[in-house]
DNA sequence: CTAAATAAATGCATAGACTGCATAAAACAG
DNA sequence: CTGTTTTATGCAGTCTATGCATTTATTTAG
């Protein structure tokens, strides 16, 4: 059942017309290439195309929205760091390098949803797409962590909010990705960042930072 | 040239093919509403639909992206207080409230914006299409506040982080708005919301709210 | 190994959003 | 009233996407 010839096929099939797909749209730009022209790339009917990716834009962000597996969830809902947000951040981004082996491609990928303002907006939305899964697993960290059920409602909207600024930083940490040197590390950029937003919320306007530190 | 006829009878077919696009889209849901009925219960033709809103999104969300008035820019840039993302948040929703007089459309939108995935998308989306531009009035506010230029590339960072969480809060604030009483109060909205920010990101894990304040 | 069952690939027809281009109708300016 | 400038429309065509029927390939049961 596990590796069999249809399996490898189909994965095969898979590669192929991602490999396509990215390549003709770092040359001629994505909105520039048609289903058709990667179809013909890739020897498949367009039809076939569909049925893996179920629109264009998906074969280049991923036919079905990433969700952690099931060792990142447990590693953040038992988290002891006291940092919400940095540790909710660190689970999505994890989940995202890892569905990507291809470091190479990793980076065509990125970059090319960069520089495509269509593709970095479904990419920003596939996030809010899964917001009542992200919901639940914030909810399932409180419990761990003795929160009373009893305010159950604000809880909830204090990790709709998580959800909402981890969207948002989200674009920030791509557009890095995207220009980043192959030895960079993804956890400095992290802590780089949420270092960035405490200096925001917690502007005090005076000498907010640039020499400082 | 101005009070022409010409510029009355635009305003009224651009207000009636809204109307018409938003009350079809109200009744049957966006996505079963083609373009084609909107053509005709407005009585235009669907080029001149086009003409007017450029795609079918844009006759809900708006043909061109917003940007706040000249009064609302110099407002933040000069604002006293020293809570940039606040001060930046409460421009944007001011512009965006300002944008539509009349209350009952204003929330028929939200809400239909609400219940939508795709409109949400887009309309998230607006806020990053003019980034450069928010950018610069941020920039301006630094400078206007006498921050040193010479770390100008680390306050532009700053900007695009501010950018990114105000986008990120907004969706939070939208969906308060859709389900909001008419007699809500968007400056309690806002407060509430800055709060809630800051309570995630100086999480302390411990007794992080709820009961607490 | 063969035949039935299952899954995958394809072709075809069609809907629906959107664009370019040419033309007709309306409003305006002098 | 006449020439100019804006709008509105018609029409042909492109491109993404979906439903359905058919063919081809793989798997599994006997």
């Amino acid at each position: 059942m596990n590796g069999g010839l249809r399996e490898r096929k189909r994965a095969a099939t898979q590669e192929t017309i991602e490999r396509a797909a990215i390549s003709l749209a770092l040359e001629h730009g994505f909105e520039n290439v048609t289903v058709d022209m990667i179809c013909e790339a890739s020897m498949v009917s367009q039809r076939t195309f569909f049925n893996y990716f179920g629109s264009k834009e998906g074969v280049i962000i991923g036919g079905t929205p990433a969700m952690p597996s099931n060792d990142h969830i447990d590693a953040f809902t038992r988290a002891t760091g006291s940092n919400l947000l940095a540790d909710f951040l660190t689970m999505i981004t994890s989940s995202l390098l890892e569905r990507e082996p291809d470091a190479a491609l990793f980076k065509d990928r990125r970059t090319l949803i960069m520089r495509t303002p269509e593709l970095l907006i479904r990419e920003t939305a596939r996030m809010s797409e899964s917001e009542d899964q992200f919901v639940a697993i914030i909810m399932t960290r409180y419990e761990i962590q003795g929160l009373s059920p009893a305010n159950q409602p604000e809880l909830e909207d204090e990790a709709r909010m998580v959800i909402a600024l981890t969207a948002g930083v989200l674009r920030y940490v791509r557009h890095r990705w995207a220009s980043s040197q192959p030895g960079a590390s993804t956890r400095d950029l992290l802590s780089n960042s949420i270092e960035l937003i405490h200096r925001i919320t917690n502007d005090h306007s005076q000498q907010p930072k640039g020499t400082a530190h």
